[in-house]
DNA sequence: GAGCACTGC
């Protein structure tokens, strides 16, 4: 048995509870403590109420309700809010049903952004119950795929992406009288992007005169001073949740190891608390979560009698779904549950029954290098904010314990906040579709915060190299292809391969190509079974690379009807290639209402590889006298994934989709290219390169 | 020579 990880006396807290100091304009307050017995509220029930009675008391109970009359009446007279709830006050269900009951917004839509369509869908199920309505006629839902929404929908939820894909035909949102952004302190690229928009459509709706915009912004922590001074000092709206007390304990020493010490913690609590409270384990990500899983499992068998047995069950975004819906699951009487996460179970996936949350403190995150360029994904240190919403996961449904695997200085040292995404990510989508909205002087757009402009200037340098961009009266605006791309929702350079593959006469499949790389990998590769797994795999390898190894398997798989058992038999993974089918067929929509031609090039793999090279002839890397890879474009030093159908190989020329920084650089899915095809695709580009090398 | 956080259009 490990030794104990020695942890001081708890400290008790609430998360996210309590007023910001001094930037609350409004109080609302539910009444009643947390965790305790609420207040009940003290309003006279409606003469003749629509609802059964039950869903009736159900709304009645929750937080907001006795703040209804006070926020409609705040509401109706405010361009702009910011509301803060908690989780569990009930704001994401209840706002938009009392705006529509008051009467406000009603000359439009109301909708209320999410960001993940699981999250959009079951809320608009939530609240079109509520309503007794049928889902789809007053509150409906729009996602990618799946649009249940009519001429009579009043309450709308939809994803922020599919938001801002509406802006793009329609900049002022006119369809809109009351936009909802939900969940604001995830600060997703599409949420960002949605609160520039959002603010210039209202902006411009009022100066044109025309039904004017309230946009509500709705987060769920204190830090809300950004969001209130970005919309020009909306007033502040507080509401009180449903968080149960957590006590938080932090480790005495700084730990070495925090592997070693989330598997001490584990069975220290294993050995003390009841085995009915479950234990939420935050990892940063497979390889690590699968091996704990393991040695917590190995552990679990040699335990002294009278210690209750445990259920040990990994979670993360890869693992097949049928796997992940375990967590769900109770586990037998007796028996404990441990989930050993990624931050899937942050925000994504809410798990009931938890107790215990053991943080490592570490997660698994994209960062951005402005002098590379590249974005690198890396181990880091936590923000304060997240070290909290995982603490919050132990609080659901009653009062909950948080072991921190590091000390309370350590923590003290963490960031405020997560970087929001818009400045650790690739700009080249975002910038194209704010291009195909025709933001005036994009490079200035009023970003809540603001990427560098050494970021801005690297997304506008790859749109130029993929012809989309061109400068009139010293403004950029979209080339008639850059509006094309625009029009994909896809990566810019995956949009400019659709649009070059007629004239190499494979349209249908880098139509699959494509569609393949824009969804999760369809490669199951479980770590335990490696021998298996590339056995299976060697009927479908191409010499050629990763984009005809794909193309191969999408082949067999629809050969064969799309059948299940195949794929689990040749660890494919079922659900992402039923997803990439169906961004396939979207795709071809787009092609067809854009009147390209349909053309396959059969056989001809050769033709696929120049479409390939001519569309991504700036990741190219070339084979050195000693057997390793350079860019062309950096000469920067970069090798093949092992996950690669060429990793044993040594192909002179090569185009790859992605880099991934690890332990090294490696390229991800890569296409072998003769070098004269790149020289034929880009002359300009390259005779600029081999300049610049020479110097 | 040896490895892939999480969303979304």
């Amino acid at each position: 048995m490990p030794e104990e990880a020695g942890f001081p006396p708890a400290k008790r807290f609430r998360p996210g509870c309590g007023p910001p100091g001094g930037r609350v304009l409004m109080l609302l307050t539910a009444g009643g403590g947390s965790g305790g017995r609420r207040q009940q509220p003290a309003l006279a029930q409606p003469a003749a109420s629509p609802y059964p009675e039950a869903v009736e008391r159900q709304r009645r109970s929750l937080p907001i309700f006795p703040a209804r009359g006070q926020l409609l009446a705040q509401l109706r007279n405010l361009d702009s809010a910011v509301l803060i709830g908690e989780t569990g006050s009930g704001k994401t269900t209840q706002l938009p049903q009392y705006l529509y009951e008051g009467g406000i917004g009603r000359q439009g839509v109301i909708a209320v952004t999410q960001p993940r369509r699981v999250a959009a869908i079951s809320l608009a199920t939530r609240v079109s119950d509520e309503k007794r309505t049928e889902l789809g006629k007053l509150v409906g839902y729009t996602v990618r795929f799946d649009d249940v929404s009519s001429e009579d929908t009043r309450i709308k939820f939809l994803t922020d992406g599919m938001l801002l894909r509406e802006a793009i035909s329609d900049s002022l949102l006119r369809k809109y009288s009351c936009i909802i952004l939900d969940e604001a302190h995830e600060r997703t690229v599409h949420t960002d992007v949605l609160f520039g928009v959002v603010k210039a459509a209202q902006r411009r709706r009022k100066e044109l005169r025309k039904l004017p915009l309230k946009v509500i912004v709705m987060s769920a922590t204190m830090d809300v001073d950004l969001f209130s001074q970005y919309f020009n000092g909306a007033s502040v709206l507080y509401l009180e949740g449903r968080q149960h007390p957590i006590q938080v304990f932090y480790t005495k020493q700084p730990q070495q190891d925090y592997l070693h010490a989330a598997l001490v913690s584990v069975f220290q609590i294993h050995q003390e608390a009841p085995s009915s409270q479950d234990i939420l384990v935050f990892l940063t990500g497979q390889e690590e979560i699968e091996a704990v899983s393991k040695t917590c499992r190995d552990i679990a068998k040699h335990l002294p009698d009278g210690c209750p047995s445990m259920l040990v069950l990994p979670l993360y975004a890869s693992l097949p779904y049928a796997q992940q819906l375990r967590v769900f699951q109770g586990a037998p009487k007796g028996c404990r549950k441990v989930i050993i996460a990624t931050n899937i179970a942050e925000t994504s996936i809410t798990i009931t029954g938890i107790k215990y949350v053991v943080d490592t403190g570490m997660v698994k995150a994209k960062k951005y290098n402005p002098d590379s360029g590249l974005e690198v994904l890396a181990v880091q240190r936590v923000s304060k904010t997240q070290a909290w919403q995982r603490a919050g996961r132990a609080g659901r449904e009653d009062s909950g314990i948080c072991y921190r695997l590091y000390t309370e200085n350590e923590f003290e040292k963490f960031e405020k906040m997560t970087v929001p995404e818009i400045q650790r990510c690739n700009l080249a989508s975002v910038l194209l579709q704010l291009l195909a909205m025709k933001v005036p002087n994009v490079l200035t757009f009023d970003f809540m915060s603001k990427p560098s402009p050494d970021h801005m200037q690297a997304a506008v340098a790859q749109l130029d190299l993929l012809g989309a961009l061109e400068r009139k009266d010293n403004q950029l605006t979209l080339t008639p292809i850059g509006r094309k791309m625009a029009a994909f929702p896809l990566e810019p350079k995956f949009a400019k391969t659709i649009l070059l593959s007629p004239k190499f006469h494979c349209t249908e499949e880098i139509l699959t190509i494509v569609s393949l790389l824009s969804v999760d990998s369809v490669l199951y590769n479980p770590p335990s079974r490696r021998d298996e797994v590339q056995a299976m795999r060697k009927k479908f390898l191409s010499s050629e690379g990763d984009h005809i190894t794909l193309l191969n398997i999408y082949r067999t798989f629809k050969s064969l009807g799309g059948d299940k058992d195949w794929c689990r038999e040749n660890f494919v993974n079922s659900r992402n290639m039923m997803l990439a089918a169906e961004v396939r067929a979207q795709l071809r929509d787009i092609c067809l209402k854009m009147s390209m031609p349909m053309v396959s090039c059969r056989g001809d793999v050769e033709s696929i590889r120049r479409c390939l090279a001519h569309s991504l002839f700036m990741s190219a890397a070339e084979l050195q006298p000693d057997g390793t890879y350079t860019t062309t474009d950096s000469r920067q030093p970069v090798a093949i994934h092992p996950s690669s159908a060429l990793f044993h190989c040594r192909p002179a020329c090569v185009v790859y989709t992605e880099l991934l920084h690890t332990s090294k650089c490696y390229m991800r899915d890569l296409c072998v290219v003769a070098a004269e095809w790149l020289y034929e695709a880009a002359p300009d580009y390259f005779r600029r390169k081999l300049r610049a090398t020479r110097d």
